[in-house]
DNA sequence: TCTGGGGTCCTAGGACCC
DNA sequence: TCTGGGGTCCTAGGACCC
């Protein structure tokens, strides 16, 4: 038994996309829902209502198969916004129990309600009341975990899906998770879960069976994180973290599938100029400054490959961006290959150093100043009022840094 | 099964430096 | 010529999560 316990609860909206979509279109209730596209597109299931699930429908399965699981099957577009509106609504429900609040990721957070029994009550007091109040204000159900670690909290709010509260006493954590499957750790996907069973450990209770240093010369550094998994304890990583220490994002990207692949070098520079505006714009959104580049490149086969650059002083100019990914491109496209998918993606961010060169500031500045102007634009008249790559479209004329002239301003505003 | 898009973290090898 | 050891940065790939 610990000396000292937290007490963190794992709040896990119930089937959020789909129950977002039905306030939207209440005809969806009840009814069989896969959200992430229609039936024949290319792309995969991002989240199905609890009857689609009955016919075997899954998140990340692609849509074709869901289609054939379950004919009868409505399939809906994903609405981003609104899923970003109603995550900020639950964030607020749950910052009025505590201010320690760690959203993990659109859907689910993570609360720190340590030492608030004065406040709240007994735990699973509080946690139905914070039930209650999700649903009253937001008319979004969820499952609420709790426990004395992060990994326990989310491992019982799994558990108690759907709309259910399940609290773990301090002390039974390691009988908790013995009869789980050691797929139930998260972390462990397809992979692990395979080299685990080879072990013989299949069960999270196999674990006390092996010696952690065994683990750990196995595995590595993951093999010593497993064991402590195994007992309930967030061992190292962010687990381990605060909670409510609010990150920064160490990457942003953007990528695209086509949905039929090209080869068609016009086509996919402009893709490149699209995709590597968008990065900019999130960076200046940031206030970021990348210096890592990247370029992702899947071919038709299915086979993908990654090429990047690390610039000497970091950027979140459009035209650069595009500048470095365009050179990949061109170095390691395997020339007329049908592309699948394309992706830009941007890390090593850094304070914009001072530049020796004060001319060339001067002008990123200028740039700058243009680009943030056309961010405004397109939030008020939409995303297409206004383009970089406006020439490109057509058939991509070359650009210089000589003539950066005519580019933000154009289009229809 | 014909496989999205946005992230995080880890590993491993090579370059380079002391 | 027969050759260490560590640290850091960079690149590529892969597992995993929602």
């Amino acid at each position: 038994m610990p000396v000292f316990s937290r007490t963190i609860f794992h709040v896990d909206m119930d089937a959020f996309f789909v129950s977002v979509e039905e306030l939207f279109d209440p005809e969806l209730k009840g009814k069989a829902v896969v959200v992430g596209g229609q039936r024949h597109e290319r792309g995969v299931v991002s989240a199905a209502s609890y009857e689609a699930r009955k016919f075997g429908v899954h998140s990340a399965m692609p849509l074709r198969t869901a289609a054939k699981l379950c004919p009868q099957a409505i399939f809906v577009d994903g609405h981003p916004d609104r899923y970003r509106q109603y995550s900020e609504r639950v964030y607020g429900v749950l910052g009025s129990f505590t201010p320690l609040v760690e959203m993990a990721s659109i859907d689910e957070a993570y609360l720190d309600m340590t030492g608030t029994e004065r406040l709240h009550g007994p735990v699973l007091d509080a946690a139905h009341r914070l039930h209650q109040k999700m649903k009253a204000e937001t008319q979004l159900n969820c499952s609420i975990g709790i426990g004395s670690s992060r990994l326990v909290a989310k491992v019982s709010s799994a558990k108690a899906k759907p709309h259910g509260v399940l609290w773990v006493i301090p002390g039974c954590e390691a009988k908790f998770l013995a009869p789980l499957d050691v797929r139930d750790i998260p972390g462990v996907g397809k992979v692990t879960e395979k080299n685990l069973n080879d072990l013989g450990i299949r069960k999270v209770g196999d674990f006390a069976r092996f010696e952690t240093s065994f683990l750990e010369e196995r595995f590595g550094k993951w093999g010593l994180a497993l064991a402590g998994k195994s007992r309930g304890e967030d061992a190292g990583g962010w687990f381990d973290s605060e909670v409510g220490a609010d990150v920064d994002p160490k990457s942003i990207s953007h990528e695209h599938t086509y949905n039929e692949d090209t080869s068609d070098p016009a086509q996919l520079e402009s893709t490149l100029m699209r995709l590597s505006e968008m990065v900019g714009r999130r960076l200046r959104e940031h206030g970021s400054y990348a210096r890592t580049i990247q370029l992702k490149l899947r071919y038709k086969d299915f086979s993908t490959i990654t090429r990047a650059h690390t610039l000497a002083s970091p950027t979140q100019l459009d035209t650069e961006i595009f500048e470095q990914v365009r050179a990949l491109f061109r170095n390691n496209w395997k020339k007329n290959a049908e592309i699948r998918l394309l992706g830009v993606h941007v890390s090593g961010f850094e304070e914009m150093a001072g530049q020796g060169d004060l001319l060339e500031d001067g002008r990123r500045q200028k740039w700058q100043q243009a680009l943030s102007a056309a961010d405004r634009l397109r939030d008020k008249f939409g995303e297409t009022s206004v383009s970089l790559a406006g020439g490109m479209r057509g058939g991509f004329r070359e650009r210089t840094h000589e003539n950066p002239a005519g580019l933000p301003g154009k289009g229809k505003s």
